[in-house]
RNA sequence: CGAGACGGCCGGAUGGCCGCGCGCAGCCGGGGGCAACCCCGCCUGCGUGAGGAAAGUCCGAGCUCCCCAGCGCAGGGUAGUGGGUAACACCCAUCCGCCGCGAGGCGAGGACCAGCGCCACAGUGACGAUGCCGGUGACUCGUUCGCCGGAGUGAAACGCGGCAAGCUCUACCCGGAGCAAGGCCAAAUAGGAGGGCGACUCCCGGUUCGCCGGGAAGACGUGCGCUGCACAGCCCUCGGGUCGGCCGCAUGAGCCGUCGGGCAACCGACGGCCUCAGAUGGAUGGCCAUCGUCGUGCCGCUUCGGCGGUGCGGCACAGAACUCGGCUUACAGGCCGUCUCGCUGA
RNA sequence: GCGCCCGUAGCUCAGCGGACCAGAGCAUGUGGCUUCGGACCACAGGGUCGGGGGUUCGAAUCCCUCCGGGCGCG
């Protein structure tokens, strides 16, 4: 997990944008061995308890594809306020199509991955 | 049986697999130390992990820092009376007023002969008004004055009324900020304070061993100026402080029981308990099974009140962030107790 | 964690205890004018004054409490 204020600057100035009607990500490559995540869920969302549902959904889902990862990328995920109804599986596909296109995923991103480093 | 009032309580249960925060223990790895040992990381096991409102942040406190000579003014708040409490705008009792058939409910309920202000419409007349009607008396006989009575209007009247959740007065209370408080450790860069150097070398003589006197060579980073000071520069030390880390940070006006005091709120004594989490981009989640419960479809049975089986869908309001005491608001469904009214039966 | 402001017609806003007080402009509708349209003129519809409770004879206005929206500071 992401935790520095700084990590999330970075990504707001350096990330490259992917979106999808439930989430939007910005995706950055580093020189770190591993891959971490940040979650956004802004208060546009509603009351605490359903930001709290949506963090722990996309924490499941970013779980459960932990092994296809690509290591050395940071991502920041930000739900929009269409995930609030959405279930674990729509969660996961939304999250495993953005993170293939930006190359994070090891099935669809190995190519393109390495070409700007 | 129906309708209702008040008080209290619960707010899904059990199990399986995967996962998370914290605590303890163990193993492994790394680092520090002469050592005892300490620190960090990983894994395993055990334990533990949201609420009655955790919410809104409307009051009151604890705690911490700042200011702290004392008092007053200003500003804000509260308001029958008595009690409870650490304190309160909370709670209890009670008086009064209003609402309800009742059980009960609601009430910021001090003072307008200290002053200022405001009283629409209606009404002859509305704030200290000659102006209405009737009766009666007086005389300088009038649109006069005095006395008695009066329906209607209106929240209020022929009366020096009403309103202070109008200004105000009275009594009492209130210093400011807030755990991002505050404390400790402590990079890089910049800046601050103090100290040292701020010329060096050589020769001779003296010495109380700190230096002093004379000479030579050479020439000051800058200014004055002449051999000292200031500044620049270099070095050392110190403290403040940012990033970051640690503490504060969970045993507390605590919970449960018994007895006693009190109408009660509550208080006291004794005994027991740690069951009440502790994150810091913020942990309690994902999938599933059975049961419970609510709604509904179908089938069967039925004494037409329902019962059984099966399928589907739902199970609220809501997420700790320094900690307590209250208030307010949200909330599927359910349980217990006391009481009131109505109908019926004995 | 603190502090402040706003909510009135579809929109932008007046109204600061009294029913000639619920209004103005824009917008909408109808009619007129015009060959038609625009502009203009006339008329009309439209509001739980964000919700609830209280004070008062009387509340959009005063007080309390919720709801929604916005802003600022650390």
């Amino acid at each position: 997990m992401l935790t520095h204020p700084q990590d999330f600057a970075a990504l707001q100035e350096r990330g490259t944008i992917r979106s999808h009607p439930l989430l939007a990500a910005r995706v950055m490559r580093t020189e770190l061995g591993i891959t971490r995540f940040g979650l956004a869920t802004g208060r546009a969302l509603g009351s605490a308890v359903v930001r709290n549902r949506v963090r722990r959904r996309l924490r499941e889902a970013i779980r459960s594809m932990q092994p296809m990862l690509q290591p050395g990328w940071d991502v920041l995920v930000i739900a929009r306020p269409a995930i609030v109804g959405a279930d674990l599986g729509a969660i996961g596909t939304a999250l495993r199509r953005l993170l293939a296109r930006g190359g994070v995923l090891a099935e669809h991103g190995g190519e393109m991955g390495l070409g700007q480093g």
